[in-house]
RNA sequence: GGCGACGUAGCCAAGUGGUAAGGCACGGGUCUGCAAAACCCUGAUCGCGGGUUCGAUUCCCGCCGUCGCCUCCA
């Protein structure tokens, strides 16, 4: 069947098809670096890392931009506050990202360029637009026309009239002066002093925009195949790239675009202007959730188009699901199979790895996938239970838990959960377990396992001995 | 005011023109020294009102509710 997609310019699902045969190049929309990134904004990376993923497993081959935006008012503001050059005040902020980015399990892009070092091919791009008339000077800093573009709108459904409507009370809180409230800045001009680059079309910086086109055609060619972001970033941050973009190429920037819903917590966006937040860092450190369930939450808590609430309550379900996938995991992993058994575990395997396989394919329906997932779970505990599956067929539910995972991408950080050595004292009350054990003292025992589980150790009893994993 | 999305069991959440996956929670069992894990049993006519249809939760219209965007926003 193919991957496909939900297209915000045309809104249907399409089929993804590349401009080079086999080869899928993709630009999503990365972090201003000039704080933590939030798990909002983590929500879309994490779903862009299922599309990755997923991307990954369609086509020979994938390139994947993500942009780290390096200069912008707040930063400029921070660095200044703070002594430092825009550098300095950025690197605590990308190392942190990254950091994030790592403790999520997300797959890293294959560039993360930064804007200011783009800044060459920014002004190549403003220059293209003003031998086609679509710039103008106001105040030294230059501006789109957005009336000289006629397809200015279709991205996000929005109309001049709406926009002069200016109902949200933000229109006017531009500083400059422009003929159209639509219109937007290529270049700002800056005082001198100020942070800046000295530049033919004078001292100043860039405007929000040019940065990913700039980046964009750069590193992956003028026309794409997906470009990925928050919804948020519809309007105005895509549509003004497509305008300024497709106004200097002539040609379609982009052929899918693909934006993910917001997050929510306590039925509101997460925000950072509202103050209701939280990192990954403070989620992960205050030992609130782990990072697989975390990772799970977001990823598969509710299909990437819709809204999704976080909440306490959702990141325990979501680590009851981690959870069950992960003793399921580790049981295929002990299991001893019967050497002869009925060929049910196999058709099984095959129903749920088609019907997987088809809801990533449709608009990447994890929720959906997962569904499949645990109906084959369900079936074949069944199947282990009765010592009904043979070696061969282990070796196949083997894969199948690898495929699924690769792009789940839980398994991998819980066992980085688990892989914190033991401490000299949890290990001696374990051993003393198993000798309290071996002498049938239960009360002995019992205690034990009480006295680990206070310490973060859950200590299961199974045929073959004891087991423990961190909690 | 303009544009758009959503409303499915206690909670979360897929899905389909022909009577509804999965996860979590609760209760009852099997297994276990006891637990845990696993398995079994138990729960919904899909916001409300109309319409189209042999038949709608799924299509159309209206209403109610929630949320998002309308130049800081993932």
């Amino acid at each position: 069947m193919g991957l496909h997609l939900f297209d915000t310019m045309s809104r249907q699902v399409r089929d993804v098809k590349t401009v080079e045969p086999g080869h899928v190049r993709i630009y999503t929309c990365g972090p201003t670096v000039y704080a933590f990134s939030h798990i909002g904004n983590f929500r879309t990376f994490v779903f862009e890392d299922v599309l990755r993923r997923w991307l990954d497993r369609r086509f020979d081959r994938v390139t994947h931009v993500m942009n780290l935006t390096d200069v912008d008012d707040k930063i400029i503001c921070n660095a200044t506050a703070n002594g430092h050059s825009l550098d300095e005040e950025v690197k605590p902020w990308i190392d942190a990202f990254f950091n994030d980015r790592d403790i999520l399990g997300i797959r890293p892009a294959h560039h993360y360029p930064r804007a200011t070092e783009y800044i060459a091919q920014m002004l190549d791009i403003i220059g293209r637009l003003d031998e086609r008339g679509l710039t103008y000077r106001a105040d030294s800093s230059v501006y789109f026309r957005v009336g000289a573009f006629p397809k200015y709108g279709r991205l996000s459904g929005l109309h001049t009239e709406g926009l002069a409507a200016g109902a949200s009370g933000r229109v006017d809180a531009d500083e400059y002066d422009k003929d159209d409230v639509r219109d937007f800045a290529l270049w700002k001009s800056v005082a001198p002093g100020e942070i800046g680059w000295d530049t033919p079309l004078g001292r100043g910086r860039p405007g929000w925009h040019i940065e990913c086109s700039a980046m964009s055609m750069s590193l992956l060619g003028e026309n794409i195949d997906i470009h990925c972001g928050g919804v948020d970033n519809i309007f105005p941050h895509h549509e003004n790239e497509i305008a300024q973009s497709e106004g200097a190429t002539g040609s379609t920037f982009v052929r899918l675009w693909c934006h993910a819903a917001h997050l929510r917590i306590g039925g509101e966006k997460m925000a950072k202007s509202l103050g209701n937040f939280s990192t990954v860092h403070d989620i992960v450190q205050s030992g609130q959730a782990r990072p697989s369930a975390l990772r799970y939450l977001l990823a598969a808590g509710a299909h990437y188009r819709k809204s999704l609430n976080y909440s306490d309550d959702a990141l325990h379900m979501a680590t009851e699901a981690v959870d069950r996938w992960v003793a399921f995991r580790d049981r295929v992993a002990e299991h001893h199979p019967a050497v002869i058994a009925p060929p049910d575990a196999k058709r099984v395997l095959e129903r749920a790895d088609a019907a997987f396989q088809r809801a990533m394919d449709d608009d990447l329906n994890l929720p959906e996938a997962l569904g499949a997932v645990f109906q084959a779970v369900r079936t074949l505990n069944q199947l282990l239970d009765g010592n009904l599956v043979s070696d061969s067929v282990l070796g196949d539910i083997r894969s199948f838990i690898r495929d699924v995972d690769d792009v789940l991408g839980v398994l991998p950080l819980v066992d980085k959960e688990r892989e914190t050595p033991l401490d000299v004292e949890d290990a001696r009350l374990l051993d003393e377990r198993i000798a309290a054990r071996a002498s049938c003292d239960w009360a002995a025992s019992d205690q034990l396992r009480n006295q680990l589980a206070k310490r973060g150790i859950v200590v299961d009893d199974t045929p073959q001995g004891q087991r423990w994993h961190r909690g």
